[in-house]
DNA sequence: CCGATTCCCGAGTAAAATACTCAGGTTTCA
DNA sequence: TGAAACCTGAGTATTTTACTCGGGAATCGG
């Protein structure tokens, strides 16, 4: 039970939106330095991200991407499906189907349905909020050369929960 | 985020001993062609459960397996590491570690732990008693030419959790 | 004691999935 | 006009998965 790259980076990267695009949009080039993810799995990532209605582009020069909706409505589920990182740990092959079940079947669908449930109820808002991201987020601005740390100041900071 | 065939079928195998290893031990070969789980591959992972103390084997002619503790003292989570499933969402490359975290990794790590003590809290007793997995055994039993179906009669049926 | 049955073990391997890259195109700003 | 960005399809090396295979060692029944 692991996760891929892809879901883990689009975390990352829409972190780093919900960090940075408070204003105008981001380019990827900046979230590829900062996040040190490759600019062009980051573009791919982005295509499904776009595709799903999580963020919005604008093209050209100065262009870049942005939360499509408020950080508060959109949960880490949310993200990891749109990354095409499926939340099933059910068997899909040829052995096992809703119609022909193993004897495990019922609890795997059954386990999904929870992770994806606990996954839906961590919005993106929450992640942002935390100590760790927080403390995190500045260091990463601070090392940025020619950027002034903006943080959201926030007495209801916690530890992911 | 998906379960391997490894995890799956670790759990599947041990359901099966649950359910059939009772008075006596169970041979491969039963669980093989009740689960329809190639032999060998069942062989490959019983080494590894025999290997974490989940099992016990005999040697011989009318040998196989059983069960090493009560199944209520066996975890979902018991079951999966010890199919060498790991129960870890974070990145463990170069990019990222405990030392030089990337933005996302502490959120990672603690959901690894939150899925694992959920995983850890499901003993085997638990599944074996909720309503699909005996409805699935009758089947499989009455399937079976020759064999009996001996059932545990339960008042406490669920479903999963 | 012999042969069937079963656990045991190391190693190999085809297929699938992952984690990317690359080459080009289009839009927009200055 | 040119640089900066998004956009797209396709390719590919590496890794992981899901097995198999061949042989060995214990144990039981006859």
């Amino acid at each position: 039970m692991k996760l891929t790259t892809k879901g883990r980076y689009a975390v990352t990267a829409m972190m780093d939106l919900a960090l940075h695009a408070k204003i105008d949009c981001v380019s990827l080039v900046d979230v590829s330095e900062r996040q040190t993810i490759s600019l062009s799995y980051l573009e791919q990532l982005f295509r499904n991200l776009k595709k799903a209605g999580l963020v919005n582009s604008v093209r050209g020069a100065k262009g870049g991407y942005m939360l499509a909706k408020a950080d508060k409505d959109i949960s880490l589920a949310d993200i990891l499906v749109a990354a095409d990182e499926q939340i099933n740990l059910a068997c899909g092959g040829s052995a096992c189907s809703d119609e022909t079940p193993c004897l495990t079947h019922g609890l795997w669908v059954n386990l999904s349905q929870q992770f994806y449930q606990f996954l839906n109820s961590k919005s993106l808002n929450d992640l942002v909020k935390s100590r760790d991201v927080q403390t995190m987020a500045t260091m990463q601005d601070v090392t940025q050369i020619g950027n002034i740390p903006v943080h959201i100041s926030n007495d209801t900071e916690n530890d992911y929960v």
